[in-house]
DNA sequence: CAGCATCCCGTACGATACTG
DNA sequence: CAGTATCGTACGGGATGCTG
């Protein structure tokens, strides 16, 4: 298969969509696919959704995102703290408290995510309801 | 937001930044939760992003996003299809031709993932070399 | 070309128990 | 309170082969 055939379909308009971050393919091993993977684990979006409001400690993280294990929000947090995108302060007191916030690379991240939370929320019961009926 | 309301940190300001959509709480069995984990699926995002650009066939997809098998694919396409986000169109030709594009409501979900990319590409570079000092 | 069926494996994930 | 450690499993997901 000759690399220099030019389709003028598979060359698309993501790159204009997208400036400087695609050449009409989305690479497989790339530092973005890399985040992608750690934003959109399972819990990352809402780890980074929970913390948006501000500073919460490791118990009430774990009551606002539900369903989430200690296991899987420790190592969620750890990932995204790795990442710098969440700021861990653990203050040396009995009984230990611990915070986690938001960076400021946190927050501009949380910024594309809020919205797009709002959107998913407002048609989330359309597409299941929807879905369902297939 | 009156400042004599007693907001004692785990009934925080989540309502206030997701107006109608949470009450200080990520619950974990509701739609919005099923929608969030089909479009953070693994190739989920990749081949929303992948369509935004217009209509594409099945093999210009397997060509731009790099690194997805047929098998899932196919189960994202139909994922996306049943919830209403992608449209598939197969012309009753020999050999055959699919084409799969976004609807509306794919591309309103679109309108926030691709600024979303746009953050990470940009600060996926950063991030993944502060990750591996660590 | 587009795709389903089957097999199979790794690991992501959860439950439980233990600790500083 | 805020975690690790350990274990077991379900399921995501890849490879291969077959079909309309």
């Amino acid at each position: 298969m000759p690399p220099s055939a030019p389709s003028p379909d598979d060359v698309g308009a993501l790159s204009a969509l997208l400036p400087g971050v695609t050449d009409g393919v989305l690479p497989a091993a790339c530092p973005s696919r890399t985040v992608l993977d750690h934003v959109t684990s399972k819990w990352g979006v809402l780890v980074i959704i929970a913390l948006s409001d501000g500073t919460h400690r490791w118990s009430a993280l774990r009551r606002v995102v539900q369903g989430v294990s200690e296991k899987m929000l420790a190592q969620t947090l750890r990932t995204l703290e790795a990442d710098g995108l969440v700021h861990r302060e653990a203050r040396p007191v009995v009984p230990p408290h611990v915070e986690y916030r938001l960076t400021e690379r946190g927050r501009g991240l949380a910024e594309h995510l809020l919205p797009l939370m709002g959107w998913i929320a407002q048609n989330a019961d359309d597409i299941v309801a929807e879905a369902a009926t297939r």
